[in-house]
DNA sequence: CCCCGGCCTGAGCAAGCGCTTAGCCGCCGT
DNA sequence: ACGGCGGCTAAGCGCTTGCTCAGGCCGGGG
């Protein structure tokens, strides 16, 4: 765990300014935030809450990633926890759309929870520093923020408990305790954020696949 | 009278300054913390660090929930730093040696895994607070400290990955890839710590028991 | 041409932070 | 009886924090 560049100019730190696209699903993801000063604290943000967590993060680092001044935050933001708000419901509307959208309408509940728990992992995977920030640092919400993202969490909650019901009704699914499955099945992809590590050797992909597998297991699928 | 004690200055937030055994478990966790003024600081920072995160949580706060002046805290503890590398080592210890002596030498591989992992996942659930600080604070550490606690972190991977390796190697188990299974086990129980709550209406052993049995799946072992 | 409004900066305020210091209190052995 | 000492506190130092505010730059409409 690297302690982050000391800043070069006085502002910036580290990081060169070019937006270049190095990038290109990480600047996708923050498409609709406009003006461009706006979406690049909201980058700089994500990058500096998933390293070393909301609490630990000042605004000055957070512009200073920018590349503008500390006042210039708070002409697109209104607070420092506005901004934690933004990304967490970005994100957790991103996350859970990706879970419904992976499910084909006509699928039987074994594929469908596996086109599920895939698209979910890999996104936890792919886009590891938004998710470690949208999952670890919700408690630093304010009360209003916090109940409305509670309420995306308990859709994300259904979304899956859905299909392990479906699987179970089909018989496809020995599942003794339903909702203590879809918990763990639940907590299992979302701690991916915790541990991936994009050094690592294994790829997105691969840990989707894993996943979905496992995931297979946990609800007792019969293997093909 | 008038005198007020000085049981109860200025300091102190909320909370009856009361000792009694309320929590005979949660005492016995940190009895080898002496004098008694240092362990009600542990118990304090352990609190409120993980109510609030140890970047939102101040010293002054972890001395007036011990009933102390801030300035207290520094007789016992270097820094506020030092203060949680000892709750960190204390339950890294805790748990490992759990996880290690829940398993009987003679047992098969699906005992011995079952075992562990009921034990390591009660422990998180029991004491899900200290478990909270111990899994999710450790990037809070300073460097040194950090690598110690990551030399603990990799003899709780080696353990449960023996098990695993046991049970693949006798042929009880089947999985494609023992690493990332083993990752998927630990990631499983510790997330324990993060939405196990009190109140809620499952007992740390039923979650164990569940867990127990959703690992044996995971690695493929057919029920009796 | 000027002025307007959006975007940004330099300077800085009040509050709160981790931690230090000087000194008090009461229990100990002698 | 008393000196030493561990355990404690009041006060506060130096610094950083989230955030504000008066003003500057610049491109476009009148």
């Amino acid at each position: 765990m690297v302690f982050v560049a000391r800043a070069e100019g006085p502002w910036r730190a580290g990081r060169a300014g070019r937006g270049m696209g190095a990038e290109p699903k990480r600047t996708e993801e923050w498409a609709d935030v406009t003006p461009d000063a706006a979406r690049r604290l909201v980058t700089a943000a994500v990058a500096a809450f998933a390293e070393r967590g909301y609490h630990a993060t000042t605004t000055r680092d957070i512009a200073g990633r920018a590349g503008m001044s500390p006042a210039a935050l708070y002409i697109h933001y209104r607070t420092k926890e506005d901004l934690l708000y933004r990304i967490s419901a970005i994100g957790h509307r991103l996350a859970l759309d990706l879970l419904r959208g992976a499910q084909r309408p006509g699928s039987d509940p074994a594929t469908r929870l596996a086109d599920a728990v895939r698209a979910f992992v890999r996104w936890h995977a792919e886009h590891h520093t938004t998710a470690r920030v949208v999952q670890y640092e919700l408690g630093a919400l304010g009360e209003e923020h916090y109940a409305e993202i509670v309420g995306l969490r308990r859709e994300t909650d259904a979304a899956i408990r859905g299909v392990i019901e479906d699987g179970v009704a089909s018989g496809d699914f020995a599942v003794p305790d339903v909702t203590g499955t879809t918990l763990a099945v639940l907590s299992l992809c979302i701690d991916v954020a915790r541990w991936f590590n994009a050094e690592g050797k294994r790829t997105p992909d691969e840990v989707g696949d894993l996943y979905a597998d496992l995931v297979l297991r946990m609800v007792g699928h019969r293997a093909p």
